[in-house]
RNA sequence: GGGCGAUUAGCUCAGUUGGCUAGAGCACCUGGUUUACACCCAGGGGGUCACAGGUUCGAAUCCUGUAUCGCCCACCA
């Protein structure tokens, strides 16, 4: 072995080696058990922070520590390139909009322009050394994974899950389409509470008091508590409205009494509860919006054809001439926006497309009970979504770009048309259906204009994995996927919709697990973002700074599904770990030069020290393995630590040495470092291994420079994870007899440290009282080798182990 | 308003089912050029475990309440 590990020259070879030598490639013709991961596409927009090596990094570990197990892992990588932010990159790039190009144009577009981006990501996760098969990468806007979106609706709307309704949606009128309830943000907004006298037939007054004054046209009824006694005399009359339409009073207990007046106007549609109370009293609804937000219907050509926001100030100017507006009190309140601009929702009855979710929320629910949650209160937020859930899942989306609905539609008849499955993708804004129904020509259909939301498409990333409905379709191996890893932010979308698809086509859960990681903050309580420009420091810089496999270390420090502070000085950490992994080793391998493995000692022949190493490393492995199966990285990594650091490197190295130096200073001192040597050489190759799947680089290094010449394996990463498992009637008891000899040790450096001796100095005699003489003194010549006492007696007497020294 | 989580050393965080004297790294102090490593070794100082009650032989850990913070959701007339 070399006396020097530079990881930045290092790191780059290995990784060179494991792909050229395909050490990751998932087999498909292997029968060995399945290890399949669900990875999270990332947006390809450009930027790649330390937030996601972070989470990435714990499921990469998994991947290793799976495939130590003996598992045919299926670890494949994707790219989201068919979101919003990535059209506006390529937008942005090729200077067009995505309308003035035809749809599958403009996907071409997207594949060419992210590629570059795809291509860094790649980069950068090889100088991660993430064991990624790349063979496996799959893009969110290729053909193939059209396909199986377009396959996903088709077979939906066969089996009546899916259907179009011309039920009122959430809609952006910026944006010109309807969203999830998923996609709405709340927003603190400066508006007026417009205090508005109506009348009623008989002339009574009273007021309304309203923030969206510009609905008065669309006013159906007004609404009373039905045990507010204050109005009880106006329920069942009409009332006037200021702009003098003749609306019933009703009641319904859905209105707060406390709030405004305690009357309140019910609109189509101003809110949620609009849309309630309409279905509820069967009111018949007036639309005054049209899709850009500009009024329509409103019987008054002072307002007809405004936008909303004008129509606003043009309606109170209305009310004040009219003397109908009593007080405008300026307020901030909670809007519900369209988390992709920030424009406020409307409600508007449109043609939509569906998916029914509502009917059956608890079949969702039970599927969460069946899959393992990591960690388990993540589920919480799960169930509190669905429970909550209002809206039926729109999943049209009035947008040019995306994937198309695979639908034509017949003037006639009004039948929908539709592409056979092996057709497809289809773009039926481009394409003619093969086959028109009976007494259609092509002038009697029309595509439907529709694109699928976004996470239509996402929801299907185990079908894209699998390639569902191919050829090769791999779905009998790899479903249900064994581990879907994510963050907690998207438990509402990406993990529910998931859930959502597997539920409907195949009737069961998507995954065994789900594995919600935290996010990276830049500092307490912020987040890092583009926009802050708070991430300091870029993955590639750390990386170079540090090695890939301390900034690896870094990612193993986080509690499952607890943001973290980022702490350069754990990377550092990790760097000093590689550092010692390799001179613990170097050291531990050069004092094996004329060992051979063949020569191994039985472990009950051994020296106490090395068997009592050899037992503390058997609950290491034991440990960390159970540890890692349950996504505990930091347990692990903090059992590997204790172990490696404090009693293998700084007493059971210590102890050895003199063992291994200089056997012929004790009686049969060549069985003595043969002993030594034995326990040696399995603790450095399990420690190696033990920490393969954390920092693959040094370890790698270590297995290729020495142990590569006794194994069959051509990579540490393709060996399987330690288990051992020693007879436990060899020396029961050294662990506590052990005890007493590390309090001897502690005692004697600490002797010398007071006094300013080097640790290295030698020693007359020791005096040592101990409880038990006969089983410290078994330890006799590793005492006296790593004290460097010349005499020790040990006299019995309970309690500690007290010393004496005589220089 | 509902749900979930957090509050432990100056800083960043561990602390498995309640159990020896509450741990680690960094920072701080003292000592050591030890033939693996100064990216090291040895020793040391530093915590009323947010607060108040309760359960228990025993509580950082379980229960109740309070405060502060974070996330998710709801409220929006």
């Amino acid at each position: 072995m070399s006396q020097k590990y530079i990881p930045q020259e290092a790191e780059a070879l290995l990784q060179k080696f494991w792909e050229e030598e395909k050490i990751y490639a998932y087999d498909p013709k292997s029968d060995k058990e399945i290890f399949s991961i669900d990875t999270p596409p990332p947006t390809v927009s450009g930027s790649i922070h330390i937030g996601h090596i972070f989470s990435y990094t714990q499921t990469e570990v998994t991947a290793r520590f799976q495939r130590m197990l003996g598992k045919n892992v299926f670890y494949p990588f994707g790219f989201d390139d068919n979101g919003l932010p990535t059209e506006r990159l390529v937008e942005k790039r090729i200077g067009k909009k995505a309308s003035e190009l035809e749809r599958k144009d403009f996907a071409d577009q997207c594949l060419t322009v992210t590629a570059e981006y795809r291509e860094a990501y790649k980069i950068l996760w090889q100088s991660m050394g993430m064991s990624v098969d790349w063979s496996l990468a799959y893009s969110t806007v290729s053909e193939e994974t059209q396909r199986i979106s377009q396959l996903s609706f088709l077979r939906l709307l066969k089996d009546k899950e899916v259907e179009q309704k011309n039920a009122a949606a959430l809609f952006c009128p910026e944006c010109q389409t309807s969203v999830a309830q998923a996609e709405v943000d709340d927003a603190e907004k400066d508006s007026f509470f417009h205090d508005i006298r109506f009348t009623t037939e008989t002339n009574e007054d009273f007021i309304i008091a309203t923030t969206r004054p510009e609905m008065l046209p669309a006013c159906l009824c007004v609404f009373v508590h039905p045990n507010d006694e204050r109005f009880a005399h106006l329920v069942g009359k009409n009332a006037v409205t200021p702009l003098g339409t003749s609306v019933p009073i009703l009641t319904d207990d859905l209105v707060d009494p406390e709030k405004g007046s305690g009357l309140v106007m019910c609109c189509s549609y101003g809110d949620e509860t609009d849309l309630l109370w309409v279905k509820k009293h069967d009111l018949t609804e007036k639309i005054i919006l049209t899709k850009t937000g500009h009024m329509k219907n409103t019987g008054r050509d002072d307002l007809d054809g405004l936008y909303l926001k004008k129509a606003r100030k043009v309606i109170v100017e209305i009310l004040k001439d009219h003397g109908s507006l009593v007080e405008s009190k300026p307020i901030k309140h909670a809007v519900k926006v369209h988390e992709r601009c920030g424009t406020p929702m409307e409600i508007l009855p449109i043609p939509q497309w569906f998916i029914g979710i509502l009917e059956r929320k608890q079949e969702f629910l039970d599927i969460a009970d069946e899959v393992n949650w990591y960690p388990e209160y993540m589920k919480s937020r799960y169930v509190q979504w669905v429970e909550n859930l209002k809206w039926d899942w729109a999943i049209s989306r009035q947008r040019f770009f995306g994937v198309s609905i695979p639908v034509w539609h017949s003037k006639i008849t009004g039948e929908y048309i539709l592409p056979e499955e092996s057709d497809l993708p289809v773009d039926p804004l481009k394409q003619a259906p093969k086959n028109l129904p009976e007494g259609h020509t092509l002038e009697d259909i029309y595509p439907d204009p529709d694109v699928l939301d976004t996470w239509a498409t996402s929801s299907l990333t185990p079908e894209i994995n699998a390639k569902w409905g191919a050829e090769d379709d791999r779905s009998d191996k790899i479903l249900p996927m064994s581990m879907r890893p994510q963050a907690h932010d998207i438990i509402r979308t990406w993990a529910f919709y998931t859930i959502v698809k597997s539920k409907l086509h195949h009737g069961r859960k998507p995954w065994n697990d789900i594995v919600i990681s935290g996010h990276v903050l830049a500092g307490k309580k912020e987040k890092i973002s583009k926009s802050k420009g708070n991430a300091k420091t870029t993955p590639e810089e750390l990386i170079n700074k540090y090695s890939a496999d301390a900034v690896r270390y870094w990612a193993m420090g986080g509690t499952l599904g607890k943001d973290i502070v980022f702490d350069e000085q754990e990377i550092a950490k990790g760097k000093k770990l590689v550092n010692k992994v390799w001179n613990a080793s170097n050291f531990a391998l050069q004092n094996l030069e004329e060992f051979h493995p063949e020569n191994l000692m039985e472990l009950s022949q051994r020296e106490p020290s090395d068997i009592w190493v050899m037992k503390r490393l058997e609950k290491t492995a034991t440990k960390m393995k159970q540890h890692l199966s349950d996504f505990q990285f930091h347990h692990a990594r903090q059992v590997f630590e204790d172990f490696f650091w404090t009693d293998f490197c700084d007493n059971y190295l210590e102890i050895v040495k003199t063992r291994m130096y200089q056997p012929e200073a004790f009686e049969n001192g060549a069985q003595k470092k043969l002993s030594a040597q034995s326990s040696v050489y399995e603790c450095i190759f399990t420690i190696i291994k033990l920490l393969a799947p954390f920092m693959p680089h040094v370890t790698e290094q270590v297995y290729q420079s020495y142990f590569k010449q006794f194994e069959s394996e051509k990579s540490i990463h393709l060996c399987l994870y330690p288990v051992l498992s020693f007879d436990k009637n060899i020396l029961p008891e050294v662990e506590s007899d052990m005890e007493m000899f590390l309090e001897l040790i502690n005692l004697v450096r600490k002797y010398k440290t007071e006094n300013q001796l080097k640790l290295s100095e030698e020693l007359k005699s020791l005096q040592v009282t101990a409880p038990s003489v006969e089983k410290l003194s078994a330890f006799m010549d590793d005492i006296k080798g790593v004290t460097k006492a010349k005499a020790c007696d040990i006299l019995q007497k309970d309690g500690d182990v007290e010393l004496k020294v005589e220089r």
